[in-house]
This record gives structure tokens, C-alpha cells and sequence, in this order.
DNA sequence: CTAGCGTCTGGACACATGTCCGGTGAAGTG
DNA sequence: CACTTCACCGGACATGTGTCCAGACGCTAG
């Protein structure tokens, strides 16, 4: 009875749901986002469009959601002995490669994730928070939760930086490692 | 004879791809980017919808097409008496807002640069590299063209910043006016 | 056993998207 | 003045998208 998509669901429910997100990633992966149809999906997770419409109500829902699932999975930043800088880049590293296995999947998701159905819009404010406070926790530690003007400002560097990398990423200026590197030398330059 | 829509254009052709980019602003502007399409900016235009089509395979091109034409009639970044960073500063800001007259037309032009039609990649290419110009030669005026290694990072972050502040704004997370407020923070953090 | 409920199904829908093609009118050329 | 060429037109097409609804299926309770 817990899951974040249109509604709570049953175990049965969750069960077809985790079908059908499985699915997006084989189906994305087999046919590139153009040719990527919810029904298409759907069929690939043996069940009937009108259902997985019932969870999703979009395409970009449903990327989104999958990129959801894979951040929230994410083990909690480890405070490591080193300094904000490596536990910084460690921490976009981590987000940059999500889903880089397939660059399809990444290009996907960078598309997913502007799009302007409010569930998208929902899911993309848990990603926000969720990124923000991974890299607050990994700029210090101690203080998570209320950051000093300074860190504000550094953060919002970051949260650009990232964004900024995935666009350039999706839109194909440069590959998803080139993509992680060079958030790694922005780090650098910012801290 | 000089276009950079499909062809070569005559200067009715013109004409009517200018008819056709005014009226895609206006229809954004009136309709948001739901509802955007692309016969709906035809018949504004007072232009038959296949035409439309003989000059912009998508959508996506043709507000990319209006991001494009700001961008480049733009004048020459001015090689003021001030720092680097005052100049990369302004011309951040000058592009932020290109288009931030109204947000709709922001968030349109960031979601179409993301396109994967060949137009749009096309497009995209040169939109990238003018913008590289641009900050290159408000870095450094003199020895605009070759980037020390220095700068090319520095360049790189500054990329990354703009790009990321666009999605930012297309996904609501901030205003076009805090936008250009941010950017010019992260470029004193940079510089 | 049967009734009820939750879940999934199949298909029809209204609409958008991008392509193609035969045709029309108005410029430019001899 | 005929004749070609060029840009535009109108509409049909195949495909995709998201919604809706009547019904089928299986599980659980009485």
C-alpha cells in the first residue's frame, strides 16, 4: 500500500507497475525514445494499454517515474573522511550515472523530465529535493537541512552544474563519462 | 537567398517563414505550449498548414527557429572598459533573456532544443557554438577562438550554468528574472 | 455456491502530428 | 501574349496519444 504514482496500490498493483517500469527501460533500450509508446511498453510488460494508462497518464510520466525509482534507491551520501570536494563529486557522479548504462534511457529522461503533465511536475520536485539535499549533505555534513547564504549559493551552482550536464548530455554535445568528468573539473573550479 | 529554415529561400519565402516565426510567438504567448500547433500557427500566420511544413518539420524546429533567429541578431558582445566578469556576466544575462518576455515562450524554446529532429540537432549546433563565442570572447576578447586550457573549463562550467538555469526555469523551479540573478552568483563563485 | 469487489481488458473515441500529392494562381521569361 | 516555374493550397492519409466505458476475470466473504 505504498508507492508514488497515481494512487496507493496493492501489492497485485505494485506488482504491475514494477512490470511496466521494468519494461520502459528494456523497451527504451531496445528501440531508442523515438518508437517508445506506452503501448508498446505495455505489451512488452504483458498488459493491456488501458492499464498501464490507469498508472500513467503519459509517456514522460512514466520515464520520469523511472528515474524516480532509481534516485530513491540511492544508498544515503556517505560522510566519508574526505572533504566536501570528493564526497561532492562522488555525489553528482553517482546521479550523473543513474542512467547512463544506456545513453537512450539518459536522453529519455532529460526529455521526460521537462515534460508539463502535474505528474511529471510532482515527481520532478521529489528529484529536486532529493538531489538538493544529497549534495548539501555531501558540502557538510553536520548542518544538513539549513544551509548558511554561502552554501545556498554554491548549492544552486551545483544544481545548475548538473542540470546544466544532462541537457548537454541528452543533446548529445557530449557523452554520459565525458558528462561526469566534467561536472568533476566545475567542482573543482567552485569549491 | 539567405535562410537557414530548409533551403535557400526567395524573398517571398522569406516572407512567409518571417510571417510564420511572429506567429508562432504570438500563438505561444496566447496559448501556451499545450495547445501550440503547428496548423494552429499556420492559420494565424494566414498560411496553409502544409506549407508551414515545407518550411519546419516540427514543432520543435520551428520555436527552435525563433530561439535561433534572437540569438544570433544579437549584437557583438562589447569589449567593455570592466572585468571578464562583468562582461560574462552581462552577456548571460542577455541571453537568459532572449526569450523570458514570457515564460510560456521560455519554457517552449527549452523543451524544443531538446528535440531529436534532424533540424532541431542542426539548429542546436549552432546555437552551441555561438553561445561558446559569446562567452569565449567576453572572457578573453583578445585571443577569442583558442581557449587555454584554463579557460576552456572555466567556459565548460559557464555552459553547463546557463544550460542548467534554462531547465531550472522551464520546470518552474525559479522565475526568468531570479534566473539571470543566480547566474550572475554562480559566475562570482567561478571567477 | 454465489455475490461482490478490485483489477485488468478490448476497443472506440477525439484529437495531434507529419507526409504526400494533384491542383491553382501569379509571378517571371521568351 | 503564351508558357513555364514557383510558391502556396486543400485535403487525405497513416500513425501516435490519452480518455472512456462496458464487460470479463479471479479472489474473498458470506
Amino acid at each position: 500500500m505504498t508507492e508514488s504514482t497515481r494512487r496507493r496500490l496493492s501489492d497485485r498493483q505494485a506488482g504491475t507497475v514494477r512490470r511496466l517500469t521494468d519494461a520502459a527501460v528494456e523497451e527504451v533500450r531496445a528501440t531508442g525514445f523515438d518508437g517508445f509508446t506506452v503501448r508498446n511498453v505495455a505489451r512488452r510488460a504483458g498488459v493491456a494499454p488501458a492499464t498501464a494508462y490507469t498508472y500513467f497518464t503519459s509517456k514522460n510520466h512514466l520515464v520520469t517515474e523511472v528515474f524516480w525509482r532509481r534516485l530513491s534507491t540511492l544508498p544515503p551520501v556517505r560522510p566519508s573522511p574526505e572533504g566536501p570536494r570528493e564526497r561532492v563529486v562522488a555525489v553528482l557522479r553517482e546521479i550523473a550515472l543513474l542512467v547512463s548504462d544506456e545513453p537512450e534511457l539518459a536522453a529519455a529522461c532529460t526529455t521526460a523530465l521537462l515534460g508539463s503533465d502535474p505528474d511529471v511536475q510532482e515527481l520532478r520536485l521529489r528529484i529536486g529535493k532529493t538531489i538538493r539535499r544529497r549534495l548539501l549533505s555531501a558540502l557538510n555534513p553536520d548542518r544538513a537541512g539549513r544551509p548558511t547564504p554561502e552554501e545556498g549559493r554554491v548549492l544552486n551552482a551545483l544544481e545548475f552544474a548538473y542540470a546544466g550536464a544532462l541537457v548537454h548530455a541528452g543533446m548529445g554535445y557530449s557523452s554520459y563519462a565525458e558528462m561526469a568528468d566534467r561536472l568533476a573539473e566545475v567542482v573543482e573550479l567552485l569549491l
